[in-house]
DNA sequence: CGATAATCAATCAAAAACGATCAAACGGAG
DNA sequence: CTCCGTTTGATCGTTTTTGATTGATTATCG
């Protein structure tokens, strides 16, 4: 028998048994357990089975679908406060833009009383949420990126310039010491600079653990912020006296 | 019994029980309660149960991004058989389309061996399985439908006309009696439509319930169609005999 | 609050499974 | 037919898993 052969014998056990162990297997295809241990260790390669001490287990088809489990975001109930002050800035009837990140994942939540808003969102896991909520939704396209589930790049941003967007709610990585909203990345700080420019209102989320954090890529000044939206005092020190209007701190 | 089974027979236990005393899961699983207390905090490491003293609790999944499950979906087994027969006539380095339906949803599982492919599909729940499997994937942007997760209408149709397609595999809702492929609402015969003038090859994952069946909006003739794949020996009957290798039976 | 019972984490030894290695068997290519 | 690469099975030392035991910790109830 073929190799290729007992690896979809393999497959089709497992399929119909859900689990086998490697000495079964071993009987069946009267072949010997190192051999089925290498099959196994070559089907695990291919990501056709999950390996297991003394067998296999199938890939089922139940794997759930989106991943991101906003539980595991850092700071989640903080992010969750911001997101709950955001949403109140969120008019009937409003066209709004949200960017994907784990600090605005949350608005989902705080969106279902608003009548006939239509949001945008770059991020997967967001629109998924969004769309489940009854909201209606258009998620931009493009390549997505498996570390967020989102779409950057120049489709998504083309996208978002069909749209004059009410109002734009993000997050970013860091705020420098000059008061600079900077990111990782350049694509992240590309598209953000394009909502940014579709919008009437910028709101920023800006939980505490961002403030004095510096990453290569600088977005915009703060104070070109419409609003900020804040779980700490320290923000005020970024704005002039007179801009105080500016900042929410929750 | 495996350890990965011995995991998974826990979860179903306390998705039923709620909670569960590690004494009881010790009986019921005939092993010691050594080893169901390391079960356990193995799988509260990864945050699967909550623990308790003396057994383990679930974890409600109130706010898990899980849309569309497909172990409810009709025929999943048979559509699997389909994905896999599909999944064998994908090239390395190919560009291909994915169209979103429960049918070809399960794709995702039989591409991972493949090197170097691009997936472009309209589907979000596939886009987010392919991204976690490592492939490069783009998502046609656009206006996201409740009930299916996927995008239509133009803004999907204009991304796709960017891509010169090697392989499109889709499905429909039906197949007439006249051998003509039918959808029930015209965005999805649009985006199809499209999909297929892109293409240079296309791919009809055709299981046994849609023969016979039709709704209100045409979208080609399957003797269009390049390959079809089915589990239904009918499907012959709507090509002439010296088509025969247009379609594949399994 | 304190005593008792239940549960827990840690440790250990036995058994099972593992990966690595090597030689034999196999199968085309020359 | 021979050569060379591939596949396979046997062997062996190592790792993993498991259940028993023990002392510590936690819950329960008078």
């Amino acid at each position: 028998m073929l190799k290729e052969e007992r690896y979809d014998r393999i497959l089709s056990i497992l399929e119909k048994e859900q689990y086998i162990s490697a000495l079964q297997l071993s009987k069946m295809l009267y072949v010997s357990l190192p051999t089925i241990r290498r099959d196994l260790a070559e089907l695990r390669r291919r990501n056709q089975i999950i390996r297991s001490h003394g067998g296999a287990k199938v890939i089922q088809a139940e794997h759930i679908v989106a991943p991101l489990d906003f539980r595991k975001t850092v700071n989640a109930a903080e992010k969750r406060a911001l997101c709950r002050q955001a949403a109140t800035m969120v008019n009937d009837y409003d066209l709004i833009f949200i960017d994907s990140s784990t600090t605005t994942l949350q608005m989902a939540d705080f969106l279902s009383d608003k009548k006939g808003i239509t949001v945008i969102t770059n991020g997967i896991p967001l629109a998924t949420l969004l769309v489940q909520k009854g909201i209606k939704t258009y998620c931009t396209g493009g390549e997505i990126f498996e570390n967020s589930l989102a779409h950057f790049g120049s489709f998504a941003e083309d996208f978002i310039q069909r749209f004059n967007i009410d109002t734009l709610f993000f997050s970013c990585h860091g705020v420098n010491e000059n008061g600079v909203l900077t990111d990782p990345s350049l694509p992240e700080t590309q598209i953000r600079r394009v909502a940014i420019h579709q919008s009437k209102k910028t709101v920023f989320l800006c939980d505490e653990t961002k403030l004095g954090l510096s990453t290569p890529y600088n977005l915009v000044p703060i104070r070109t912020i419409d609003q900020v939206i804040t779980n700490s005092e320290k923000v005020r020190r970024l704005f002039q006296p007179e801009e105080a209007e500016k900042i929410t701190v929750i």
